[in-house]
DNA sequence: TGCTAACGCGCC
DNA sequence: AAAGGGCGCGTTAGCA
C-alpha cells in the first residue's frame, strides 16, 4: 500500500434538465444526465484526467486487473454501468475508502459526529498538511454540476488523489483481519452499483386495484365514527389522489384529545410518550381497544392510512417524478454502525427516487407489487434463523448449539419447552397437525416468538406488549413471563453471553464480530450505561450476520454472474434471474452458500452451521422454497 | 414557506 | 427503576 491509484468521476445533468440528475444515474440511459469527466490519481500527486467520453472504456480496460479505490464508489460504479462498462468494472478490484475507514473507525464516537466524507478523512489523518484546509475550502465551494468545467475537473483530480492519501493512512493502523474482511464488503461494490441502476419494477396496475379498496374502507371508518370531513359521496368522485383522510386519527395530539378527553378513557401511565403525553400508538390502543370496540376501527384505519400513504402513494409520486414504473432505491453499504446495509428513497422530500423496500409489508397483495423485470424472476437466499444461529455461535449455548447441529427445528425445540411435551412428541403432533402445536397461536408460534424476543435484555411487560401488539396474542404477565423462563432454562447460556459480551467489550474498548468487524465502544456509565451494553451484546450477533450477507454477496457475484443483485434485507438476499434458469442451478448456489468457507474469508470457523434457503417465484408474493 | 421535533410504524 | 437491538419514512405541530 505504497501508492494507491484511486479514481473520481464527475457527473452532471445534460443541458436543460434538472440540477438533481447528477445524482442520479440511470438518467444516462434517457440521455439526461452524464459523465462530465473521469480522473485516475496516485496519493504521490500524479493525476490524469479524461473529459472525452469516448476514451472512458479504453482508461477503464487499461485498469483491468488493477486495484482502484474510491470514496462511495458505488456512485462511480453505478454511472459507469449506466453508460454500459458493466463488464469493464467486473474486471476491476474496486475497493473504497470510505468503507475501508468505517472498518478502521467505525465507534460511539462516530455516531455523535457523523463525518465519513472525503473532506472528514483528509481532516481526520492530515489535518498539519499545508494542503489539507485548502482542499477542505475547495470542497465547501457551491459550483453547481455542469457548470465551471475548470473546478470540477480540478477537483475530480484532487478528490482520487485525497481517496488515495487517506487510504494509505488507514491502511497504516489496520490489522490484517480487518483488511480481508473489509475487501468483502467492497467486493459487492458492483452488485450494488448496479441494482441501484437497474431499480426495480412496481406493478402499478395492481396499486390501481388496491387504492381505491384502502380509501373507501378508511372513509367508511371515518364515518361510522363521526370523524368524516368530506363526506362519502364526495370520495368516489375524487379518486385514490384527491380523497383526503382525516387528520383526527393521524395527528397524536388528536387522537389523544378524542381518546383521553372526548371519550374519557383511562389514561395508562406506563405508555405515555417521552414527553409525557398519553400515548396513542398501538400498544396503547390495542389495550384501550378492550374496553371500547371503536378503538378497534381506529387501529385499522391507521394500519389503512400507513399503507396508502407509504406503499401505494409514495409508488405513485415515484412514477410521477420518474417517469416510468422504475424506482431506484439507493442502497448504502456500511451506513449503520453494524454493517448491515441500508436504503433509502427520499420519497418525503423533493424528489421521489424509491420506495421504502426495506419496510414494505409481508400480506401478499402488497409484497406483489414488486415484480421482476421482463424476461426474470424472483429469487431469495435467506440465512436460515440467521439471528438465533449467531446466537449460538456467539453464547455458545450447549443446548441451543446441539439444536442446529442435529438440525431440529429450533422454533418446535422451544414450544416444546413451552408446552411441557418432550420434543418428539411434539413433532409427533406436529406432524399429525395437532392445532395446539400448529395451530394458529399455537405452541410452535409461541416458541418461535418466544425465541425472537427473548435473544437480548427484554422485559416481560414489553415481551407481553410485543406478543400482542406483533403476534395479535394476548396473554398475562405471568404467561409472558413463563415464555422468557422457558427460553432461559433451555439456553442457559445466553444470560451469561450478556455479562461476557458486555466484559469483554469493555476490556478491548470494542464489540467484535467473527470476521473482526469492530464498533468501539467507551460511553459504558451513567445514561449511556444500558444503551452500551445493549450494542455490546447486539454486536457480535447483528454484526456477524453483515459479515455472512457481505461474504454471500461476494461469492454469488463471483461464482453466480448471471444472477443479479436486486435488494438486501439483511437476512434474505433477492435477486434477479433469468426466466429459463433451471431449479439445479439456484440449489447449486444454495450449497455454495451453505458451504461458504468462513475459516478462509474471516479466519474463523463457525461451530454451528451456517445454512441457507433459497426461494423462486414470479414475484415477491409468490416465492416458493426449493427443497 | 421551510424547517425540525415528536410521534407512530413498517421491516429485519 | 426499568429498559430487546438495528434501521428509514410519513404525518402533524409549532416555530421562524
Amino acid at each position: 500500500m505504497l501508492n494507491p491509484l484511486s479514481l473520481d468521476i464527475e457527473t452532471a445533468p445534460v443541458k436543460g434538465f434538472p440540477q438533481e440528475y447528477a445524482l442520479q444515474p440511470w438518467r444516462v440511459l434517457e440521455g439526461k444526465a452524464q459523465i462530465d469527466c473521469i480522473s485516475v490519481a496516485k496519493a504521490s500527486g500524479e493525476a490524469i484526467l479524461v473529459t472525452n467520453p469516448k476514451q472512458f472504456r479504453a482508461l477503464l480496460k487499461s485498469l483491468a486487473g488493477k486495484t482502484i479505490w474510491t470514496w462511495k464508489g458505488t456512485f462511480d460504479i453505478a454511472w459507469l454501468i449506466a453508460y454500459g462498462y458493466e463488464k469493464e468494472c467486473r474486471d476491476i478490484i474496486w475497493r473504497d475508502g470510505m468503507i475501508f475507514w468505517k472498518w478502521l473507525d467505525n465507534s460511539q464516537l462516530c455516531e455523535r459526529r457523523p463525518a465519513w466524507s472525503l473532506a472528514d478523512g483528509v481532516k481526520r489523518f492530515y489535518k498539519d498538511e499545508k494542503w489539507c484546509a485548502p482542499f477542505i475550502k475547495m470542497k465547501k465551494e457551491e459550483v453547481h454540476a455542469g457548470e465551471n468545467d475548470q473546478y470540477w475537473e480540478t477537483r475530480a483530480k484532487l478528490d482520487a488523489i485525497m481517496t488515495s492519501r487517506v487510504v494509505v493512512a488507514v491502511h497504516e493502523k489496520m490489522d490484517q483481519q480487518r483488511i480481508d474482511s473489509s475487501y468483502i464488503t467492497m467486493n459487492g461494490m458492483v452488485a450494488v452499483a448496479g441494482s441501484w441502476v437497474r431499480g426495480v419494477t412496481i406493478n402499478y396496475d395492481k396499486i390501481d386495484v388496491i387504492a381505491p379498496a384502502v380509501t373507501v374502507e378508511m372513509s367508511e371508518i371515518e364515518c361510522r365514527l363521526g370523524c368524516h370531513e368530506h363526506g362519502q359521496e364526495a370520495h368516489h368522485h375524487m379518486g385514490v389522489n384527491g380523497w383526503i383522510p382525516s387528520k383526527v386519527f393521524s395527528s397524536p395530539k388528536q387522537l389523544g384529545n378524542l381518546l383521553y378527553v372526548t371519550w374519557a378513557m383511562p389514561i395508562n401511565e406506563k405508555r405515555r410518550t417521552p414527553t409525557g403525553k398519553p400515548g396513542t400508538d398501538k400498544a396503547a390502543l390495542t389495550y384501550l381497544a378492550d374496553e371500547n370496540p371503536l378503538v378497534t376501527e381506529i387501529l385499522r384505519w391507521r394500519q389503512l392510512n400507513t399503507q396508502l400513504s407509504k406503499y401505494l402513494r409514495s409508488p405513485l409520486k415515484a412514477r410521477e417524478y420518474l417517469g416510468n414504473d422504475i424506482v431506484h432505491p439507493s442502497a448504502s453499504m456500511f451506513s449503520t454502525y453494524t454493517g448491515r446495509y441500508t436504503y433509502s428513497s427520499k420519497t418525503s422530500k423533493k424528489f421521489c427516487t424509491g420506495v421504502a423496500l426495506h419496510q414494505w409489508p409481508r400480506q401478499k397483495e402488497f409484497r406483489a407489487l414488486i415484480v421482476p423485470r421482463e424476461g426474470y424472476k424472483h429469487v431469495e437466499f435467506d440465512a436460515a434463523g440467521q439471528e438465533s444461529r449467531l446466537m449460538a455461535e456467539a453464547s455458545g449455548d450447549l443446548a441451543m448449539r446441539a439444536v442446529f447441529a442435529e438440525g431440529k427445528d429450533f422454533h418446535s425445540f422451544t414450544g416444546a419447552r413451552v408446552s411441557g411435551l418432550t420434543y418428539e412428541a411434539f413433532m409427533k403432533g406436529k406432524a399429525e397437525g395437532n392445532s395446539a402445536i400448529v395451530g394458529n397461536h399455537g405452541f410452535r408460534y409461541q416458541g418461535k416468538f418466544t425465541n425472537l424476543s427473548c435473544n437480548y435484555r427484554i422485559g416481560v411487560p414489553t415481551l407481553r406488549q410485543q406478543a400482542r401488539v406483533q403476534y395479535g396474542m394476548d396473554v398475562d404477565f405471568m404467561k409472558a413471563k413463563s415464555w422468557q423462563d422457558a427460553f432461559h432454562n433451555s439456553f442457559p447460556g445466553v444470560k451469561p453471553y450478556w455479562k461476557t459480551a458486555v466484559n469483554i467489550a469493555k476490556t478491548q474498548g470494542y464489540a467484535k464480530t467473527m470476521a473482526g468487524r469492530r464498533m468501539g465502544l467507551m460511553f459504558w456509565k451513567g445514561d449511556d450505561k444500558w444503551s452500551t451494553d445493549s450494542t455490546a451484546i447486539n454486536f457480535p450477533i447483528q454484526g456477524a450476520g453483515a459479515d455472512m450477507k457481505d461474504l454471500a454477496i461476494q461469492e454469488i457475484d463471483k461464482l453466480f454472474p448471471e444472477f443479479e443483485f436486486w435488494f438486501d434485507l439483511h437476512d434474505g438476499l433477492h435477486y434477479e434471474v433469468l426466466l429459463d434458469t433451471p431449479d439445479s442451478r439456484l440449489i447449486e448456489c444454495r450449497t455454495m452458500l451453505d458451504n461458504l468457507d468462513y475459516l478462509k474469508w474471516w479466519g474463523v470457523q463457525p461451530t454451528v452451521p451456517l445454512t441457507w434457503d433459497a426461494s423462486v417465484g414470479e414475484n415477491w408474493s409468490k416465492l416458493k422454497e426449493l427443497n
